[in-house]
DNA sequence: GTCTATATTTGGATAGAC
DNA sequence: GTCTATCCAAATATAGAC
């Protein structure tokens, strides 16, 4: 019998193709759009006919749940590995990535945050991915003691309106990047300092 | 010489035309996503054939124009025209109206306040009314002694990324605009309550 | 695995008769 | 103003030869 070779070569060749036709994918949709990802003009690109993209991936969907799994998978990698001691300062460091990742690649936060794609949605196994990310931000934010769902809640409120300011009314510039850590000071005082949440009493400042 | 008419039928019934056409296209985007809209589906709604529509819209984007108008136009009408007088509850019935009137469509809020639709862009002349609304709230918050731009940033921030995360992870529901008067009060004071920010200092809590 | 050829659908838009 | 007829382009996808 013929032993089994260590390294599958063909599997590794078919792996680098697919990688090449999703990076062509993501130059596309960063140029001209997500909505306008064309399989002609991707299989051009990448120097093969239409037809030959079907034997990388089933569906022009399929690419777009590739692209999405990578987008997440890109996500959760590039997170800053430590946070500040302090609360707040972890907070702005938290805010600034989500923010600085989002505005890095529109296209991107439109297929992963934003649901415009007519008749795609992420596949079961790419969404438990996406989860993670949230669960892990829970998880920090619960390690500085902001617990309460609502908390949470407003956080991806403040960071995703930031970012959709950004990119919607000041691509490219720095308009509302430059108040996330004012946000993020504003977010820590009031998620902190609840004494009138608990007492339910309207404010009386 | 005959006199000249005073009601110009043929021009209400070619305005009647463009609204019902109008009608039909808020429907289809509604029902099928904005991006999709199609004018041959257009046309079947309205009992016409596909061409017919070119009487009455130039084109197909011509035709997002007028929806863009339109969303912007209701947008103005449909403010509240009286607002509390304490500045945070003002800002709550502000907040609430914003979010209230995007999640009620969400097809119209991609339309008027992302920009999705490739190679769409409003007219001049439409953009012009859309920043009468921005001016208006600008001058609605400055009422409440609230001037600086980064704060008119930080609001529109806040109310859009509840809208975002309202329409994109709970349509239908509740659960972003439920802390909709927490994230005003927590404006309210921190934009209120600057001493900190005026000194530049870092906040030592 | 890649190609050619083709199917099929759909889209927006125009020409010209009535 | 509306229609028929048509154009043209682009899209995704499949069949089958090599």
């Amino acid at each position: 019998m013929l032993g089994e070779p260590i390294r599958d070569r063909r599997a590794e060749r078919r792996e680098a193709t697919r990688a090449e036709i999703l990076d062509a994918a993501w130059e596309q949709v960063r140029e001209s759009g997500l909505a306008a990802l064309s399989l002609r003009d991707l299989a051009r690109t990448v120097g093969m006919q239409p037809p030959s993209l079907y034997s990388y991936f089933d569906s022009k969907n399929a690419i777009y749940d590739a692209m999405y799994a990578q987008g997440v998978q890109a996500f959760i990698d590039d997170q800053p590995a430590a946070l500040p001691e302090r609360a707040v300062e972890a907070l702005k460091v938290m805010a600034h990535y989500f923010v600085g990742f989002c505005t890095a690649d529109p296209a991107r936060y439109q297929l992963l945050f934003q649901r415009t794609i007519p008749g795609f949605e992420p596949s079961a196994e790419s969404y438990e991915t996406s989860k993670q990310g949230l669960a892990r931000t829970a998880g920090l934010l619960a390690g500085f003691g902001i617990t309460e769902p609502r908390s949470l809640d407003l956080y991806t409120a403040l960071v995703t309106g930031l970012t959709d300011q950004q990119i919607s009314n000041d691509p490219g510039g720095r308009r509302w990047i430059g108040i996330v850590d004012d946000a993020m000071e504003m977010f820590y005082e009031h998620t902190t300092d609840k004494t009138s949440t608990r007492t339910k009493g309207r404010r009386t400042k």
